[in-house]
Order: C-alpha cells, then sequence, then structure tokens
DNA sequence: AATGAATGAGCATTCATTCAT
DNA sequence: AATGAATGAATGCTCATTCAT
C-alpha cells in the first residue's frame, strides 16, 4: 500500500557525489546537474532530499569528519601505548595508502575554504577541527603524562600538529609535484618525538 | 595632447580591490560589479584593464606571494646569523601584527582551495610555494651547516615548516578560536630548534 | 470485502485545505505539497481525487459560492416580508460574525483574479455570480413591487449592489486597517433603502 | 567618455510591460521572459534595472495610483461645485471611454489579489485606498456641508463607495457579460445623491 | 485508496563579458 | 580610458504530475 523510504540510502548517494564533484570542480562549480549526473539520478531529486545545495555540503562535512575519526579508531584498535597511539594518529591522518582518499582530501581543502565565507559550512567545520584539537590533545597529553612531563604545552603543540596536517592537505592537492614523497607522516613523528624528548 | 597611461596603478587598485572581496566572499562570489565598486570603479572598466576575472586572480597570486618575500626580507635585514635569519623568516610568516593581513591570510586560503581546479591558478601558485620551499631549504640547510650537520633530511623537513605555515593560515582563517592566541610563530620555533638539536 | 469508498469525504478535504491555503498563500503558491500537508494527506493522492490542481479550484469556487447561498437561506428562514428578506441577504453577505469566515473571503478575492486568467474559473465564477445577481434582482422587484413601483432600474441597482459586495470583500481582505468597522451591512441598506423611498 | 543613465526611461517601459502581462497572465505566469518580450528587452536587463521582480509589481501599484489621480484631477479642473466635483470622480473612476483602460483595470485586480499575501505589495495598495478614500470623504464632505448637513456618516458612506468602485473594477474584469452596460457611474451617482437628499 | 519517491520543464536571478557612447 | 547599459547562458530551486509499490 504505502512505499518504503528510501531517504537515507539517497542522501548518502548525494553527498558522495559531490564529493567526487567538489575535488574536481570545487563547490560552485559542482552544480546540481553536475552532482545529479555524478549520482545517476534526476537533479530534480536532489532538492526532494536536500533543501538546499549548501546542507549537501554541510553533510559531506559531518561526512568527512566522521570518516577521519573511523580510520583512527580503527588504526589505533591495536595500540597498547600512548605512543604508538599517536603514530597510529599521525599514520592515520597524513599517511598514504591504506584508505588514504586523494579526493576526500582535496575536497577537504574546499570545504576549508568555503568554511571562511559561509557560516553554516564554518560551523560543522569547527566543531570537526574543535573534536580533531581535542583528540590530538589527550594522544599528547598521554605521552607527556608517561614521561613525567608538564602538561602546560599541549594546546600549542597539538595546533601545531593540526596546522601540519591540514597544511599537507593543501598542498597535497595543489602543489603536489612540489613535495617530497611521503614526508608528512614520518616528519611529523620526528618533531613531535624530538620536541617531546626536548620539553 | 595625451594624458599619461594609468594602467599599472589601476590594475593595483583592482588587484587590492580582489584582496578585500575574495577574503569576505569567496573567489566566484566576488563578481566583476563587486570588485568595481570595492575598487571605486565602473564595471566595465575591469575588462580593459584585465582580459578575464581569472586573470585578475592569477595577478592576486603573483601580489601575494612577493608581498610575502618582501615581509621576509624586511625582517632579515638585521639577522646576523643562520639561526636568527630562520627565526626572522619564522616571524614574518607566522607572527602576529607587523603588517600581518588577516585578509590576505583568508585570501591566501582562498587561492589555494581554487588552485585545486584551476590550472593557471595552480602554475602561479606552485611556483609561489616553490619558491617559498626554496628559501626555507636554504634557511635550513645553513643552519644546518653551522652545526656541521648532513643536509640529507631538509626537504622534508622544509616542506612540513611549509605545510605547518598553510595549515596556520587555513584555521587561522575558517577556525579563529579554536587556536591558542600565538601559538604558531614561537611553536615553530620550537619544534624547528629540538630537531636541530637532537637531528 | 472491498472497504468502502471515501470520495466525497477526501475531496472535500482537499478543497478545504485549498481553502485555507490559498487565504494566506495565493492560488499559484499553494502547491500541491502544501495543501496536502493542510489537508494531513499524502501529495499523490491529491491526483487520485482530482486531475489536475485546477479541478480543485473549480470545485473550490463551487463550494463557496454554495455556502454562501446556504447562509442566505438560513437568514432569510424567518423573514416575512420582502423589505426583510432584502435585509437579511445583505446581512448574510456583508454581516460580521454568524459565520464570517475571513478565509473563505480572502480566498474569494484570489479566486476573483483567478477568473480573470484563467477561462475554466472564470465560467464558474460567473455562473456564481449570475445566481447572486439573479436573486439580488428578485428581492430588489420584490420590494419595488410592494411599492408599486416600476421595475426597470432594478438591474442596474443589484449590480452597483453586487458590485459594493465584492469590493468589501476586496478591502477587507488587502486593506483592513483602512475601513470603519462594520460599515458595509449597514450602508449597503441605508442606500438601498433611499433609493427605493426616492426612486 | 561616459555613457547617459536612461534607467528611468527603461524602468517605465518595464513597469507598463508588466501591466500589459498581468492583465492577460496575472503575475505569477507573467515570466520575466514575457515581460521582457512585451517591452523588446533582453530578459537578463529587467534585473538589471530592478532587483526582483516584486519590485516592478510595486512599482506599477504606485503608476497605476498615481495615474487614477491624474485621470481625476483632469476631469475635475472645470468642476465648480461640491456635487460637480464629486461626479467628475465618479465618473474619472467608474466611467467608460475618456481613458478608461480595461488592461489597467484587469491589472488593478490582479494587484488587490497579490495583496492579499505579498506585504510589499499590501503596503502600497493600502497607501494607495488609503488616499483614494481620503480624497473621496473630502469630496463628500463638501456636499454635506453645503447642504448644512452633519459630516458624521462620511466615512462609513466614502467606505461604501470605495468598495462599489473596487467591486465594480473586479466584476467587469472577471464577469464582464453578466453586468448591465455602463451601470456603475450613473447608479453610483444615483445612490449617492439620493442619499444626501435623504441623510 | 494510499504512499512518497521520481521526473523534468520552467522559473527568478546571477554574472562574465561585450559594446555603444 | 572610462562609463554603464546590454546580452544571454547558466544556476539553484520549485512544482504539477506520474508511478512503482
Amino acid at each position: 500500500m504505502s512505499r518504503r523510504p528510501n531517504t537515507a540510502q539517497r542522501r548518502s548517494e548525494i553527498v558522495q557525489a559531490l564529493l567526487a564533484t567538489m575535488a574536481e570542480y570545487g563547490y560552485e562549480k559542482s552544480t546540481i546537474q553536475l552532482i545529479a549526473q555524478a549520482a545517476g539520478l534526476a537533479p530534480g531529486l536532489l532538492h526532494y532530499h536536500f533543501k538546499t545545495k549548501g546542507e549537501i555540503l554541510v553533510e559531506l562535512v559531518r561526512t568527512l569528519a566522521q570518516l577521519s575519526l573511523q580510520r583512527y579508531h580503527a588504526l589505533a584498535a591495536n595500540a597498547a601505548t600512548p605512543d604508538a597511539r599517536l603514530h597510529a594518529y599521525l599514520h592515520a591522518r597524513l599517511g598514504k595508502g591504506d584508505g588514504a582518499d586523494p579526493r576526500a582530501v582535496a575536497a577537504w581543502v574546499v570545504i576549508g575554504a568555503e568554511a571562511v565565507r559561509l557560516p553554516e559550512v564554518r560551523a560543522v567545520y569547527q566543531e570537526a577541527i574543535g573534536a580533531e584539537k581535542a583528540l590530538l590533545e589527550d594522544l599528547l597529553g598521554a605521552c607527556l603524562a608517561e614521561r613525567g612531563k608538564s602538561l602546560e604545552g599541549v594546546a600549542p603543540l597539538a595546533a601545531a600538529l593540526l596546522a601540519m596536517m591540514e597544511g599537507a592537505f593543501q598542498l597535497a592537492s595543489a602543489a603536489p609535484g612540489s613535495m617530497p614523497d611521503g614526508y608528512a607522516a614520518p616528519m611529523a613523528r620526528q618533531l613531535v618525538d624530538s620536541h617531546l624528548a626536548a620539553g
């Protein structure tokens, strides 16, 4: 008699389609037509499942943020010590292969720029950044605690590492040839290890 | 009887206007009308001085890259040692005040995202990043040489610092409240100092 | 074993929903989705009971016309003289309270404008206006006959009163604050009474 | 060197084009394309001279209101007595021929319905109605004063006449065949004359 | 009868670019 | 050099209607 809702499935398809187009065309040039085509759906249907194009973007931000956390948790499952967990984190975020998706990285860079001007995007972007920062502070704090050191400098250290990660995404997407191969994860590890040893 | 050309002046005014609008509206939403208004010029005049809107953007990228180098050179004028020059560089790029322009930072973030999809922008963006990276490698190399150390690891270290700087711009523009105040320049210095000491 | 059809009930619900939305949004902006929501029905169901949106409008015109006549007959039931019947009519159409529905009045105004351009609506609208005019001519004619006067001027008089009524609806819906409170029914009565006395 | 603005001229052309299309298609169906075509202009140009379609409508309301007053003043120029001026007014508003424009009447009816739902339209519509009502009260007041009568009942009388006029426009546009030919102006005159004589 | 997803044409609006003056 | 009007394609969004379930 009635028809089963399939909204969740469709919404996810649409968000994935935006991810794909945004990595190639940016947000503004990812037209509804283009996204619909990438999703294999009729254009009008996108506005049935999302009120505005901006809502698709916001959901994409949420999806990518969640994905990032999931990837860490998967890699950190077997990490026994604070240092191992920190390394797992840096590898999850900066390592190549193992589910690293250049499209997702490029889309994240575009999102970062949209967050500069779109309040709704900025809100969810900041939420994601805040969660990431809190996690990183926890990880660094555990490493410091194990060494019997003060937690005082943990906030700026986490901030600097976060910046390094975001910048690595930026440069990987916009100036790929200019960067050494696979520098990010090992270098981040070395820098933080030296700092923890010295501090 | 002909009046003297003021093209250079006008072009500069237009580029500055784009800088201003892009920080607030992004590139796509910085319409010719809006840029003209910000510059106090008639819309039609912009296409007299620039063939396309994209050309204004490319010139803006060049202008900002040049500005960044100038700021370093101004601050490094009195730096006598390699370490002093490196610190001057990090301060020039990450320090607050002293000519740090939030609008320019925001515009640079937007440019980074446009570089992902626009080949002409990517070209000049990579050129700027390449120059910055070369400068940074020089500075780091001099510090290592002074300590009698190998130059082997200089490329990834420069890359990591470059990433940290770009990421700091990103986060300063899109998630300002989330970051500790004035963390970037000191933390970058500490990390590189520890690394140079340990390496 | 088949359930009993409830088509008549559903059609009425849908028409009432259009009445409600049209008073607030007009006809064009009363979307099928909106009407369905106001009726508490699924959108698809509206096209099961009505072939097109226009058909709902036509049925609404008929419903309102019928309602108007019913209201007069209810109020005129106890009127013994021609003058009493005329007064009952004017009160039924122009009086406040007693079932006067501002939404119905507003909807009727909107219908009047749609009748300007939609032939199917104009047809039923004119039918309703014609019936109203005939009734009014009958009522006025009886008053004149009772006074032993000629029926000659009855048509323009009925037309003028009809116009006054329609205009009162218009102004009540679109410029409510501008009109004196409860002016319409008494003033119409006075004007027609003076005219019958003088004519 | 510079180009002379022609905005006033263009705006007027566009408003006239809306007047023409609205009489035939209503407001919602008067698409920008259609209005542009009626004005002989490119569609995009309409949004150069008006920010939104609604603004064109608002200007049309103002234009029609002004026109109505002008028509009265032209006809009343030679009226020496209060009664002559009142008759000139009724003739200006209800008389056929002499610049009576069926398209303007139909457009006014459509405007009246749009005023029900669009606040910006309602505002200017009410302003126009208010001005008309004030003028009518002045005219009626002068007639009463000349007869040495109280001005007490002037407000509802003006309101009733205003309603009659608006209703006459409505019926002339939506049910033309149903009304007697040229009934409105003479009948309005008779009704008000009887009333003034009797009151 | 009923549901809610799906379609696609149509809409107001935006905007880079052109051009007459 | 400069102005501001003009163009027309493109875009996000709306919506009556259809249809599989």
